[in-house]
RNA sequence: GCGCCCGUAGCUCAGUGGAUAGAGCGCUAGGCUCCGGACCUGGAAGCAGGAGUUCGAUUCUCUUCGGGCGCACCA
């Protein structure tokens, strides 16, 4: 039974006991305070005093009666506390024969429900990619492996925008300043790296040259010249360095789609040309938009104080606008644009998938892309209008339920702590402990997500050598980089998504406490004792032990194993990785004390101790799930 | 100027109408001849200020202060 059928009984009863119709959504079960109290808590006694006009206590002893005869056996009793708690008390035994039974699996729902498409990483392909990017692909990737583990069909896409002025300032780099990529020396994109930035000092002292910029970002577009080609080139360099630093993560995508591939096939055009008449846009003859193609948002929330609130999708000069291209590419994901890319396999990813990626010159048609019921485009809050813009546009243009099925996961940024800073030769305030520092790609300002990898797989790896000197060193580099993988990755997703992310070196590396490789650990520690029991030839038993007494520890660890499918599917819903951190944190932890307290291999009676491995044995499965969903490796030693 | 987000322990973060506000780091006191100490058990320490709504506010509203971000015929 979960919170939910709980809530469905708790209408039930209601209903029973004082004909009241309420609904389920406003009754809460929570954990209590004191562990005293019980395992589950209702104040919703509380709640219906006025409703009812009586006292809470007296509600609550008619709802408990009520409730009673409702409540499965993994309930054990059930009673009431001033001023008018309802509490539960579990069946630790009830709940873990039930476990032992039939364990929970993950994958059980596989492509039960509709088809996803998430958008996410999506670096624009002129330089390294930063620990920004990195929380970007994090997020998108956990959130990708928790959908999908709750029964949706996915497919993740990686944006390419490989004909905007970020691409087309390398190429103004190329042809005024002669660089030589010097390949021992530095991957390509740590050679863009420092060319955007080499470009970006050059514009501020000759302002002249942002002509040479529109010049070149023109002959992007086009297509069809050797600047376009150079920038292909170029992007396909930096996409395929990306991919390579994405893969270390264990960040893999379905299809790579190109902003060239959209212009080319000329996307927008045809979505213009069937909406032009639609009601919501509008041809302005008069006013600061006059000649422009605009969609009126006058009348939207949040938008009518704003001075000019109209977006304009097509210019007076006839051109279109991003926010344009956007509604045009954002049809296609859902499959009623009527226009369709080429496609073609890019790579092998180190998985084993097939990487495709659009191609209109070389590709072949498909059908399984796009066609979504529900887009997630993972990209950071600074791009909010934009992306309110896009929504309301669809909606504007009575497409009402993409609209609604177009989400904007949108999450706050990494910036530089002042120590942060201060190593990366950032001139810091020195007074200002505190401050925060914006990174900035124009100015070379950040941190590059192979650069923290390659610390943190080195402190992992010392770590490892330090407790496993019988080890190889290739050994210790795998099992290290596995550990890094775990550290970075639980760092990026185990803040709230509007919270700002202060970078600091020290807390996304540490190993210790709530982090990334306590989880590892806790898992290595289980399949320690499931190793060491099957070399001693110690067989599990899933049956219980006659007259057996669960342990406060186990009953601890009990509650949480049994709490996972709620805690992914809470998780899913509400769209937040963070939420399942704290709860896979939470069961760590809870094995952590029962392997304190808890003797297995040497516990006192021979069915305990079988009891024991089984539960080990049951945890260890759902520690793994849960950490594959996180995407974070789950090594068997450390 | 307008709008959005944030302010919780020394630091980094959970909690978002209900009981005694939780973790980690740091500090501090301990941990069995024992399945691995990347661990466990304690301790000190906190809701930015003010007003309101409510039986009840860290949570909702208003306001002050402090911080971040956004408001193009840029992408």
């Amino acid at each position: 039974m979960n919170i939910t059928d709980l809530k469905t009984l708790t209408a039930k009863a209601l209903k029973n006991a004082f004909d009241l119709d309420y609904d389920i959504d406003e009754i809460s079960w929570e954990l209590p305070p004191n562990k005293d109290f019980g395992d589950l808590s209702s104040p919703l006694s509380l709640k219906l005093a006025r409703v009812l006009r009586r006292r809470p206590l007296d509600i609550a002893n008619d709802l408990g009666e009520a409730l009673k005869p409702l409540l499965p056996e993994t309930i054990e009793s059930i009673n009431i506390t001033a001023p008018g708690y309802i509490n539960l008390h579990y069946n630790y035994l009830h709940i873990i024969e039930g476990l032992l039974a039939a364990p929970y699996s993950i994958d059980a729902e596989k492509d039960s429900k509709g088809k996803i498409v998430i958008e996410h990483t999506n670096i624009n392909p002129n330089k390294a990619a930063h620990i920004g990017h990195l929380r970007n692909a994090c997020l998108g990737d956990t959130l990708a492996r928790l959908l999908r583990s709750t029964g949706y069909r996915l497919e993740v896409q990686n944006y390419i925008d490989d004909t905007g002025t970020a691409v087309a300032d390398i190429v103004v780099g190329m042809e005024l300043l002669n660089p030589v990529w010097d390949q021992e020396k530095e991957t390509y994109d740590y050679f863009c790296w420092d060319l955007y930035t080499e470009i970006n000092d050059r514009y501020l002292v000759e302002p002249e040259l942002k002509e040479k910029q529109r010049e070149v970002l023109h002959d992007i577009e086009r297509g069809g010249n050797p600047r376009a080609t150079l920038a292909k080139e170029i992007s396909t360099k930096i996409v395929n360095c990306h991919l390579a630093t994405m893969a270390r993560f264990g960040i893999f995508y379905d299809l790579l789609t190109w902003e060239s591939d959209i212009l080319h096939l000329g996307f927008w055009t045809h979505a213009f040309n069937h909406l032009k008449d639609n009601d919501g846009m509008a041809f302005e003859t008069e006013g600061p938009n006059a000649g422009c193609w605009v969609i009126k948002l006058d009348d939207v929330e949040g938008f009518s104080h704003l001075e000019n609130p109209d977006k304009v999708l097509v210019r007076s000069n006839g051109t279109a606008t991003y926010v344009a291209k956007d509604i045009a590419y954002q049809m296609w994901k859902f499959g009623i644009l009527g226009l369709d890319f080429q496609y073609r396999p890019y790579i092998t990813q180190e998985n084993g998938q097939v990487l495709e990626t659009t191609d209109t010159y070389n590709g072949e048609e498909s059908d399984l892309y796009g066609q979504a019921d529900k887009v997630i485009n993972v990209i950071d809050i600074r791009q909010k209008y934009l992306q309110d813009v896009l929504r309301l546009s669809l909606d504007k243009l009575g497409y009402s339920q993409e609209a609604k099925n177009s989400i904007h996961f949108d999450y706050e940024v990494v910036a530089l702590s002042a120590t942060a800073a201060k190593e990366l030769g950032v001139s810091v305030d020195e007074e200002d402990e505190k401050g925060i520092y914006a990174m900035a790609g124009r100015r070379g300002i950040g941190v590059k997500a192979d650069d923290l990898v390659n610390m943190a797989i080195e402190r992992a790896t010392l770590e490892v050598a330090k407790r496993h000197p019988e080890h190889s060193n290739e050994e210790n580099v795998k099992l290290g980089t596995q550990i890094a993988i775990g550290a970075i990755r639980y760092y990026m997703i185990r803040y709230n998504m509007n919270s700002l992310i202060v970078f600091d070196f020290n807390d996304a590396l540490n190993m210790q406490g709530n982090t990334g490789p306590y989880l590892q650990y806790a898992h290595a520690r289980a399949n320690n004792i499931l190793q060491r029991a099957k070399d001693q030839n110690i067989k599990a038993n899933p049956s219980l032990p006659a007259d057996l007494e669960l342990t406060g520890p186990e009953k601890d660890l009990i509650r949480r194993i049994y709490e996972l499918p709620e805690a992914v599917a809470k998780a899913a819903e509400a769209l937040a990785p963070s939420q399942l951190t704290d709860y896979v944190y939470q069961l760590a932890a809870s094995f952590m004390s029962f392997y304190e307290t808890t003797q297995v291999l040497n516990a006192p009676r021979e069915d305990i101790r079988a009891f024991r491995l089984s539960l080990v044995e049951l945890y260890k499965t759902a520690l793994k799930d849960a950490l594959t969903v996180l995407g974070i490796p789950a090594p068997n030693r450390m």
